[in-house]
Formats: structure tokens, sequence, C-alpha cells
RNA sequence: GGGCGCUUAGCUCAGUUGGUUAGAGCGUCUCGUUUACACCGAGAAGGUCGGGGGUUCGAGUCCCUCAGCGCCCA
């Protein structure tokens, strides 16, 4: 019976859309233990992931196909062994990036402001633009494979999450964690918004060190000689340096250390601001560093967070000198309305002509640039608001501290707790349109009313006279309440009550700051239970030298390009594989190549189990395990404990590679060829071969199937198809009807047959190798077959009854193929080879040359002498009574071997 | 300044309770059209695991130290 031919290499392209869709139609992809099912089962272990949310209009990149590889994976895995697996799909509103993409866009198309737009408009438009493109990144997402529930899918300004984060504002205010306030925040001048300090990155440049004088006012009282004041003025002076001179505009006062012998005599007298004037006193603090610069300090608290904490200390005023767009203000005087360089320059020329400049000098420091956008980032004083964030991050350091949430790899808690230590009040308020507004309204008279319903009156006197605060909420603030705020809450669905908290929060590094750590605080704080209970962090995706991709390098792997050319699973297998968890992978496509070819290997070792099983006779039961049946088959179950370990352990690139190894090198080359020699004999012989390779096949692919989904569903479904009318259909009828939800392998502890069974076929691969390593050496064309006589010892039997394989994979001539336990005379003009006690003599009349035989013998002689002299040292050293009795033995044991094969050899000599 | 990571074959990387002269993919060399696969098969060459010191019967694997590279925080 010919079934459908199938292609001879796996066509990705005809195959991934069609399994997604399957899959997707069969509802594979929903727990099957639901909450809001009649048939629920509270007793069913849930296992929940909440997506990462990517960027509404973002377009995939390769670390949103990292973090898809490794959920879906993390995913199939746990669906397989039972668990209810729920993973909830997402995006967020990320008000910045997405802001930003549409103001640009309406200046392109209708050179239109946001601003001649207006709010109302602007809104309207964005979520227009939300609706165009947000479907976007989530259909990228599915080409990943990933087996999320869509219709569980969340928006971050959905009615619901815009509802949590209501109350989640509510409640902090209520709880006096939110408060308002002028403080220095960092201010973006370009995006006209604050930003929080972790949205500043800071890079070291290139600067000038501008070193001037601030000249001491005289003391009125003091002025009792003949010096002058003409006198005083050019001589007293303290020298300051700074990087950003145009802040001298807001400076308050001069620091220096105060045991600092070259100033102390000027602390409490007062200085003049250069060009405007203004009386400023000189003060001591400990924070001054004598040896930097000059060694005294201007203070400028409205625009540096150092300046500002001295201020404090010290009750000095603070002088803000720049406006919202980064313009000198009406505080500095005649450079009012310049851009903050442009009265750098100006200010300092003024200062040379005044004769106050000293000298300017290259310096090298670190300047603070917002993430987005990358201009200078300005420390001002504005008015936003804060969550104070003690209470929180003292919970979220107990939840990791006490063991409630498990950060992999550990080395990452030890970051996270330094974060948290010093960690500072959040600046949640932006100055943006998109984005969740504060729920703060104000009436004429200044009072707050804080409302999760919106208000139609001041809370406090009645005023029907109120608006709404005109700020939005950092993105951040709602992604933070993501991992319940996507199950219902505030409600107590059955969805919340039964999946959260979720099981385990995977990522990538960079933002265990930015989310991860705002997410266990958060959910701490409004559930009273940690989001999670494990954070499995990946490491970042570099090109394959280790460089960072960016466009301007030309150097971004672009993964839908990848995906079309080599196939989802090649992409998947490759990060999966080639990653260690919070280690950064460099990657190229030519790994991906490679794992395309896994891939279609996978393929065609299926093809053949297929073609075996329909090719059986009708009827033939199958007969006893063969030697190989019992080799591969105890090879297996030592995979499933292996890869269930690694998985435990979160180690998933052990684990793949390991079964790429067992299917490539085991089962493909060795089995499979092995089987081919018992197909051919046909009746029970051949059926028993198709039905090893049915269920090794089968547990194999279902170990894979999280890392490649496609090609393992695919070839399975053809595998089952073709058992289901087979001599072999027992075993059909334990599958179920896809293989993504299809019984994860159970492990199984060895029975005690294994150790012999393998040593045994691991004998018959010996000599097998050695025997083709030497028709390689001679030049033997493998088409020819050649006799050989075994001189086997104890092992004659087992030789005799393996060698018909012996015979089919070394390539000899089985009726030339004599088998005995030793041998009266070695045959003549033969070359001989050793395996262990095994000798080994292959009549090549004309091929053997007696000297190089010689010499190669010798070296082999030499090698085992070698080992055996090893051996010798470290059994008679101190390892014979310290180290375990069974690594003696073994060790006593291959000593033996050796000495037999030494033995053997110079025999062979003689 | 503090913290973390990396340094293993020509290239890119595995190697998790320390167990015995190190593995993979790619690349290189030699063969090969055996009815699963040339996106393949067989064979080979190639490293002593950054340097130094230590612990141990035993160290790529643990400790100390030095060097180079990278990241995070201040």
């Amino acid at each position: 019976m010919t079934k459908h031919e199938l292609p001879k290499a796996y066509d990705f392209k005809a195959t991934e859309s069609r399994i997604y869709a399957m899959w997707e139609a069969g509802g594979y992809f929903k727990p099957h233990n639901d909450p809001n099912k009649p048939d629920f089962d509270p007793t069913v272990k849930p296992f929940v992931i909440s997506i990462p949310p990517p960027n509404v209009t973002g377009e995939l990149h390769l670390g949103h196909a990292m973090f898809v590889s490794v959920e879906d994976l993390m995913i199939r895995y746990h669906r397989m062994k039972g668990y209810s697996a729920l993973w909830v799909p997402g995006t967020d509103h990320a008000g910045i990036a997405t802001q930003l993409m549409v103001e640009r866009d309406l200046l392109k198309t209708e050179e239109i402001t946001r601003e001649e737009l207006g709010r109302e408009k602007f809104l309207e438009r964005t979520w227009a633009w939300k609706k165009k493109y947000g479907g976007m990144i989530t259909n990228q997402i599915r080409r990943l494979g990933a087996s999320c529930d869509w219709d569980r899918e969340r928006f971050t300004m959905d009615e619901g999450l815009s509802r949590a984060v209501r109350e989640a504002f509510v409640r902090l205010y209520e709880k006096g964690l939110i408060y308002r306030g002028p403080r220095l925040i960092n201010w973006s001048p370009g995006l006209k918004t604050a930003v929080s300090d972790l949205e500043v990155e800071y890079s070291e440049e290139d600067a000038h060190l501008y070193y001037f004088k601030y000249m001491i006012k005289p003391d009125s009282g003091s002025s009792t000689s003949g010096n002058s004041e003409a006198e005083l003025r050019e001589s007293d002076f303290i020298p300051v340096s700074t990087i950003r001179p145009e802040t001298i505009l807001g400076d308050t006062a001069v620091a220096v250390h105060p045991e600092d012998e070259r100033y102390k005599k000027y602390i409490g007298k007062t200085a003049i601001v250069p060009m405007l004037g203004r009386e400023i006193p000189i003060i001591a603090d400990e924070y001054v560093s004598m040896e930097f610069g000059t060694g005294a300090l201007k203070i400028t608290p409205g625009h540096d967070p150092n300046d500002y904490a001295i201020a404090h200390r010290h009750n000095l005023p603070i002088i803000s000198m720049l406006d919202k767009e980064a313009r000198v203000n009406e505080n500095g005087g005649k450079y009012q309305g310049l851009d903050r360089f442009e009265a750098r320059k100006k200010l300092w020329a003024d200062m040379k002509e005044a004769g106050l400049v000293i000298k300017t000098e290259p310096y090298r420091t670190t300047i603070p640039r917002s993430q987005r956008g990358g201009e200078i980032v300005e420390p001002m004083i504005s008015e936003q608001w804060f969550v104070k964030i003690e209470s929180l991050a003292n919970a979220g350091l107990d939840a990791v501290k006490d063991g409630r949430i498990k950060i992999v790899p550990e080395r990452f808690e030890k970051t996270y707790f330094n974060w948290l230590e010093n960690i500072k009040d959040w600046c949640i308020s932006r100055q943006l349109w998109w984005g969740h507004r504060i729920p703060v309204w104000y009436c004429p008279d200044g009072h707050m009313t804080v409302a999760r319903e919106d208000p139609t009156q001041c809370a406090t006197c009645g005023s029907k006279d109120i608006h709404q605060d005109d700020d939005v909420l950092d993105t951040w603030f709602s992604s933070g309440l993501w991992p319940f705020s996507t199950l219902g809450w505030p409600d107590e669905t059955p969805d919340f009550k039964y999946f959260y908290p979720t099981s385990y929060m995977e990522t990538g590094y960079d933002i265990l700051f930015f989310w991860v750590a705002r997410m266990i605080m958060s959910g701490l704080e409004y559930t009273g239970q940690v989001p999670f209970h494990t954070v499995y962090l990946h490491g970042l995706i570099r090109d394959e030298h280790g460089h960072k991709m960016s466009k301007t390098k030309g150097n971004v792997i672009d993964p839908l390009t990848v995906m079309d050319d080599l196939g989802t699973d090649a992409l998947r297998f490759t990060l999966l594989v080639g990653a260690t968890p919070g280690n950064d992978m460099n990657l190229s496509v030519k790994k991906v190549e490679a794992n395309r070819n896994f891939a279609n290997k996978v393929w065609n070792a299926g093809r053949f189990v297929i073609n075996a099983i329909n090719s059986l006779q009708p009827g033939a039961e199958p007969g006893d395990y063969t030697l190989a049946d019992s080799w591969i088959w105890a090879r297996l179950q030592n995979l499933i404990r292996d890869v269930e370990r690694q998985f435990q352990n979160f180690q998933y690139g052990q684990a793949g590679q390991q079964i790429y190894d067992f299917l490539w090198s085991d089962f493909a080359d060795w089995y499979v060829e092995v089987a081919k020699l018992e197909l051919a004999e046909g009746g029970a012989r051949a059926t028993r071969a198709a039905h090893t390779l049915a269920r090794v096949f089968d547990l194999t692919l279902r170990l894979l199937h999280p890392f490649t989904p496609f090609v393992t569903e695919e070839i399975w479904g053809h595998l089952r198809t073709a058992l289901r009318e087979s001599p072999l259909a027992e075993l059909y009828k334990s599958q179920p009807e896809a293989l993504i939800v299809a019984k994860w392998p159970n492990v199984r502890e060895p029975e005690g047959w294994e150790a012999e069974k393998t040593a045994d076929f691991e004998l018959i691969q010996e000599i097998v190798r050695s025997v083709r390593n030497l028709r390689a050496e001679k030049s033997v064309a493998p088409s020819k077959k050649i006799a050989a006589f075994i001189s086997a010892g104890a092992k004659a039997d087992l030789l005799n009854e393996q060698s018909k394989v012996i015979a089919a994979l070394a390539g000899l001539d089985q009726s030339q193929l004599t088998i005995h336990s030793s041998l009266k005379d070695k045959p003549a003009d033969s070359a001989a080879l050793v395996v262990g006690s095994v000798e080994i003599y292959l009549p090549l009349a004309g091929m053997v040359d007696l000297a190089s035989e010689k010499s190669r013998l010798e070296k082999e002689l030499k090698e085992a002498e070698s080992h055996i002299q090893r051996l010798e040292n470290l059994l008679n050293g101190d390892f014979a009574q310290k180290a375990p009795p069974a690594l003696v033995q073994k060790e006593r044991d291959k000593l033996a071997a050796y000495k037999d094969t030494a033995e053997k050899i110079k025999a062979q000599l003689k």
C-alpha cells in the first residue's frame, strides 16, 4: 500500500502556517482546565506565563524572537506534562515611542504638529494608528509558533487594564505613597517630558573642563589698611572649574572642603556670580573633592543632583535658569532666550572679556543622554508625581531574599538587591498625551480630587469647575501591573483566582529593573502575593562577532527574513540551543543554516520510519528484541532522564543539544542503519524493527517538540497516519490527535540490563569504526566488500550473533567473515586491528605493506602502553585508597583492557 | 569607585553537585551517486581549556592573584 509520497526535503513554507492554523483551530493554545467552564477542576495545577508585552507599534526583532522561543518552549513543555498551561499575550502602549511615531507621521504627511491638532484629535489619531499597526507585532509573534491563548490577549490601555491603573494609583495615593511636588528630575528637552532615572543612559564622551575665577566680595568691615579695593578685586578670587559653564547663571554657592588649606580662609565670605553680579555664599562641605579640578565647586542646585543635595544640607536657594526647551529663562539676565549650548559659548566669551577666564582643557566625562532620542538630559526642578518607593522596595527585597521568588541565573539576585537597596522615589508623571491620564482633578481653589471614577465635582468644595491633571503615567506603571491586570484584577475573576500568581517571568536581563522589579513591587503591594515564583532572564543577541546589532553598522539580522529563508524551527532551535541563561549570544545565519539542516534530518528520519511502517507485511507480529533495539531503547531512556533534569534546571540549551545528538548520531547514524537490515529480512524481524523505529522516533519527537514545533508536529502527524492502518496500529491507539498535546515522556529508572547491552553494542560500534578507519587509510573503495577473520575470545558468541550487522556496517563480505574465539594461525598478508580483546584480520592482498603495518601497530602499541603507564601510576598512588571504590574499579578494568590490547599487538609484531 | 560576566580547536560556542590525557556546529583535508536525507554519508587533521599560585588522590570545573575584553550601577 503506497501512501502519498512525502517530499525529499522538509518544506517549511508549505507547513508552518497550516500547522499554526490547525493548532489554533484545535483550541490547543487554551488551558485545558479553564476556571470559566463548568467542568473546571481546581485541583489541576496551572502553569502560567504572561508575555513581556512588546510595544504595540513595534516590529519584530531578535529580542522578541528570543523571548517567544524560550517562553513557547516553557509553555509547550508544561502543557505536555499535563499542566493547565496558559500564556497570556498582549502589547503595551509605549507612551513615548508611539507618540513620537504618530507625531512624526503627522508632520510628514500633513505637516501638522500635535499641538496644532489638539490633544483630543491627536489621541484619536493615535488610536487609529494603533488599530492599523497594532496587529503587526502579534502576527509576527504568531509566525514564531507562539502558543498563546489569543482570546486572552490584552493591551495596557484596554478598558480593564486602565481600570487597574486607576485602582493602583488611587490605592497608593490613599496610603500616602504617592506625592506631587517640585523636585529635581531628569528632563528631556526634545520630548518635553520628565523621564525616570532608568530612562537616562550615561556615555563617556570628550568634553572640556572650564577654569574661571569666582571673585570674592571685599569684606566691608576689614578694609582697614592701605589695600585699595582695586587690588582686592585683582587678587581675591577662588578658581573654580566646571564642565557646564552656562549653569553659572544658576549658581547659589561656591563650596570648598573644610580642611582645604588653600581656601579655608574664604569660608563664610561672599562670592560674586560672573556677569550677573549676584552675591552667593562660600560654604564648606566634605563632599567637595580637593583633588578634582581646582578643589572648589560651584553649586547649581537647580541643575545638578549632587548640588541639589548640598543645597538641601545648607539651606541654599535653588534657582532654575532653563525653561522646558532648555533655553535660558528670566533668571539668566541678558542671556535669556539662548539655547543652553549657545548660552555656554556666549557667557564664556563675555567672561573672557571680563578677565574671569583662567583656561579650558579637554576632559573626558560622563554625559547623561535620553534613552529615547539620545539628546542630553537636563536635570531640572519640576512639578511631578512620585511614588514613595522605600516600603515597596523592601517588600520586593524580602520576596527574593526569602525565596518566594527565585531569579535564574542566580547571580542577578545580587544585581536586583543592589538596585532596590539604593532606589530613589519613582517619578511616574510624563508630559505626554498618549497614556493613562493621572486620575487627579483640580478646582480653582486648588483642591485635589483623586478618584477611581471620573468625578463631576471637587471632593472638597463641591465646585463643578474641575479639570484633570494634564500628565499621563509612565508606561511602566501600567506594565508593572501586567501579571494580574491581564487576569482581571482588581476584580476577583475566575482567571485571577486560578491563574494568579503566575509561574515564570521570562525576559531579557536588560529590563530587570524597568519591569521585573516593578512588577514584583506592584504585585506584592496590590495583590499581597508575588506575581510569579521564578524569574528567568535570557541574554542579549549580538552579531556573529559579538558586536551589538545596529542599523548604522548594518549588522542587523531580521528574524522575519531568517524565517523566510530557513524556517521558523531553524531560528528557534538556534536561539534556544545557542544560548545559556543570562549570557549574551552571538548569532550568525550560518548557525541557523546548520539547524535548518537538522530540521531536514528530522524530516527524513521520519520519512524513513514511515516507509518502514508502510512496507510491513500485514499481520506479522514483532519478533524478539535485537541488541540494537535494546541499545537504542536504553539510550533513549537515558536521554529522557537527562532532558528532564536539564529542564528542571533551566538548561534548555543542553537539553536541545542532547536531543540533537541522540537523533542524529545514535538514531539516524546507527539504529536506522541496523534497522535497514532487519527490514530487509521481512516478517517478524521487520515488524520489530519498525516497532522500535516508531516508538523511539515518537518519543524523540515529543522531546524535540518544544524546540522545533512545526517540523515535529508535521512529521508526527504523518507517522500517526502511517501507524493507523499498519500492523502496529496498537501504537496508534495511545496517541492523541496532535503532538502539541501529546504526553511528555516519563522518566523511567534503569531496569538493570542496560549497561551490558550498551557495552555490547558499543563494542560492535568500535569494531565497525576501526574497520572503516583502516579501509579509509588503505583507500579500499567503499563499494568493495572484503573478507575478515576475527579472533574474539569471550566475545565470539556476541560477534557471531551480530555478524550481519558488523559485515553490513563495516563493508565486509559476510560469506567471508569468520569469527572464532581464537585463531590457530594468523592469516597471512593481512592487516591486523585490535579492539580491546578482539583481533580483526583483514586480508588485503597486495595492499598491505609490511613496513607500514609494523609502524602502524607500533604506534598503537605505544599509545596503549602510555595508557598502561598512566593508569598504573594512578592506581599505585593515593587514588586507589581515597577515590570511590566504583571509580577505582573502573580504572582497573580500563587498565586490564589496555594490557590485553598491548599483549595482542605485541603478538602481532612478532 | 563598587558589582557582575567572559577568556576552551582557524571561527562561533557547549561543558552546574571536581572523577581522569576535553565536545559540537561551521571551516579545512581524503573518499563516496548503498532505494530516509548531498539541507547527505564514511574517515581525518586540529585545543591541555588567558598567565601564575593554591586546595585535592584528582581541577576546564573550587579558592587566591594578575592581565585583556564586555556589561551594570554610582
